[in-house]
DNA sequence: GGATGCCCGGGAAATTTTCCCGGACATCCG
DNA sequence: CGGATGTCCGGGAAAATTTCCCGGGCATCC
């Protein structure tokens, strides 16, 4: 990078297990002047990309097979607590959004935005400030006024497992993806289900299906 | 088409609701020398242009809020038989692969299809040819080969209590309601899941809301 | 320096699921 | 008619899972 004169260029990587959907994002963002240094299609992909290339930005969209998008985030922010993550997601549902956010996420923004948003983001992000796309933001505001999140009881770790549950991943499953016991991931389906008063997996999928979780 | 000399270039609408989804394929597609001459947010905005931009093919996201995908399709090879419309679709579901090709949609590619694989399905469509990306066409063979409906291996009252079960009701209820014991109903539960091929009540759910039972 | 709360997982009991079985009944067919 | 087949129903016992209880590590907050 031979950034003479004007400021040097935002170093992002992006992470997309659609290929055809980081390319139209690289295309994008190059003619915004941003550079992509990266591009991950999975989880651990891009755990190692991230460490190896150290991006300003990591652009992170949230519904992958294997790792989840917030386990990646919860890795990133592990080893690198000031990391800048922008969480790009399909839905704009405020339950996940809300998470994303308590983990440490700088900015959420949905699939609806408008192309300039994203690029708007990722440099609001880079500058280190914090960032919701306007429906997102709605949809967060509301969720909150409007009180009683039945998921606000479960830690960040429960909800996780909660998702990869009714998203139909086995117990030994998410136990590889998060890497915990089995042991550990029956505990919490157990702990879960208390938490969320309910008796079988059936009514935990239906009270997802209830927040768009699914 | 007046080729003359060079090919003449392909001029392709997009319809699709998102609108950075929108801006990422036009890029890529500009880049292989193939014009986009509309972009539609919505079926009825799709249905207009269509009529006034005659292009040469029609690049159409299924899932849309307000008029579906599968309507437009429609209305468009009502409008016009012969109409070249490529499908581009976030599931590579086969039932929905099946139904776009039934009607007479030219090609069908899943969003987790390689961006060249969008710029050659599009080539191949405006040669008048027809096109499936691979994972689809994997999925549909085996759907048509498969036999049509996994719930046709049930019997009658297997099928009622997978039902009550999905939607949420207890064993110990299913029991009461149908007059059975709850060991019949475990049975059959048991019975229900190797049938259908799933592992978890989670997957039955997930089995039960693809084909709109919940 | 506590107190609290999440994170993680082992051990063992409690419960469920699964497998195997047999009988009642209805249908179809040579 | 006799027999084959398939659904319907449920018991018994083994196999697997869930649940409960526990403790240590770690971070945060007075």
């Amino acid at each position: 990078m031979a950034g003479s004169g004007a400021a040097t260029r935002v170093r992002v990587m992006l992470v997309d297990d659609h290929s055809i959907v980081r390319s139209g994002f690289r295309r994008l963002l190059e003619q915004h002047e941003i550079e992509v240094v990266a591009e991950a299609g999975s989880g651990e992909q891009g755990y190692a990309l991230f460490q190896s290339e150290r991006p300003d930005v990591v652009v992170l969209d949230l519904s992958m097979p294997g790792m989840s998008g917030l386990e990646l985030l919860r890795r990133i922010l592990a080893r690198e607590a000031l990391a800048r993550v922008l969480v790009f997601s399909m839905h704009e549902e405020a339950a996940l959004a809300d998470r994303a956010m308590q983990l440490g996420a700088r900015a959420y923004i949905s699939k609806s935005s408008a192309p300039e948003v994203l690029v708007r983001a990722v440099l609001e992000v880079a500058a280190g400030r914090q960032f919701l796309s306007p429906d997102v933001a709605q949809s967060v505001a509301l969720y909150k006024l409007g009180g009683e999140d039945p998921f606000a009881q479960l830690s960040a770790r429960e909800f996780e497992v909660f998702r990869l549950l009714v998203q139909g991943e086995s117990a030994g499953a998410i136990a590889e993806i998060l890497k915990l016991s089995a042991k550990t991931v029956a505990n919490y389906h157990t702990l879960i289900k208390q938490k969320l008063r309910v008796d079988s997996d059936v009514e935990l999928v239906h009270l997802a299906l209830r927040h768009k979780l699914v």
